[in-house]
DNA sequence: CTGACGCCATGACATTTGTCAGAAGCGGTG
DNA sequence: CACCGCTTCTGACAAATGTCATGGCGTCAG
């Protein structure tokens, strides 16, 4: 039905990189069902353009300025609910997947895909079904939930950049003693040696 | 003489990611006289790639498996050098630039400019002339040179992981002392309150 | 050759961090 | 309601880390 469909599906591409979003939108061109209508560098300049052109799919690249793409398509969810939002990503951590299907998203593949592959899945997603990439879904599964409970994931990604406990402590608006509990739980629990190798493991998780 | 040249420009394109890789094929093959006469998805396969099809421009990602694209410049360098080679990057760090000169690369450019641009950027490298993008230019010489000597800089990114300090003693095959008086001499010349945040200012200035 | 500088190390000290025990409040669930 | 887990805190101790002074050894410029 949808390579002869006399109402293509309108497309918004975002993405950072204006060389993969102009190939992109160049290659999606060819193929006669889709219309990339909108591009975007940027999560904001994504929603304003959302919001001008009312794609029937947004394709989000996950890193972008501003916001990233699952906050993006969680804007998106609420104020548009006609337009499937599907998300590309370079370096796909596993807990990414989890946000990104929670927040409505019905897409997500990585960048490895063909151009061809790509089209069919922004079919996909249009008919109402979703997609992940099995590769992506395994990793994801692989990795679990997240052993840690919500303090315990906010003080350390607070502490992602190395500062010094009392820092992380007045960000936290916590008392020192109870951010070194929650490091040493944290760690603990991921199996690392001290609080900056476990932000490394929490972080290739895609738990913080 | 470019566009009507009779023999077009060989051009070997390295990028892991499917997406763009062939995407910028198609956009460059549009080029009447740029042809793209390989493709390779990793550092090692790029190389084996330019030894069977000796392009006249290598056009490199910078973060790719295997090797990265500065490791395969400089190898290309000894190889063939009528091969000019250019690194197209996401987010470049400064010191990358740095690098990618002393390793013989001609071009440096994001991946925020546009496929018509890159074309005109690969004719400029194959006619024997430099560009490097502006911008990327411009933090490079606002960064400056590393002020870390050889040492300070090699057991700072034995730290990157954050592995404590024996182990990076080990790992260096170092005194734990001499360990923790380099790191802490680092950590001053940076101005970081310690190792942690030291190795992320290095890591974002591109020293390490 | 001498002085400057980087490299490597040791030892001592203060600070920071990790670990543990204990305790209070709070919100669910059986 | 009793129980459990999460949150928050305190206090105390051990271990890791940061800091400083000091010394020997090599190399290189003046």
């Amino acid at each position: 039905m949808s390579v002869t469909d006399p109402t293509p599906v309108r497309v918004l591409l975002a993405d950072d990189e204006h060389l993969i979003r102009g190939a992109l939108a160049a290659l999606l061109g060819l193929e006669d069902d889709l219309v990339v209508v909108a591009e975007a560098a940027t999560g904001p300049e994504a929603l304003a353009m959302a919001r001008a052109h009312q794609p029937d799919v947004a394709v989000l690249d996950l890193q972008m300025p501003g916001a990233d793409g699952v906050t993006v398509a969680t804007v998106l969810r609420d104020e548009l609910p006609g337009c499937r939002t599907m998300i590309v990503t370079g370096h796909g951590r596993p807990g990414h997947l989890k946000r990104a299907l929670s927040a409505g998203v019905r897409g997500f593949v990585p960048k490895t895909v063909s151009a061809q592959r790509l089209a069919e899945i922004i079919r996909t997603v249009h008919a109402g079904n979703r997609y992940v990439d099995p590769e992506l879904a395994s990793d994801a599964i692989a990795a679990g939930d997240s052993p840690l409970t919500a303090r315990e994931a906010e003080v350390l990604e607070l502490s992602a950049d190395g500062a010094p406990v009392t820092e992380i402590a007045r960000r936290a608006s916590l008392s020192p003693g109870t951010v070194r509990n929650y490091l040493s739980s944290a760690a603990a629990k991921l199996g690392a040696e001290n609080r900056h190798t476990a932000v490394r493991l929490a972080q290739a998780k895609g738990w913080v």
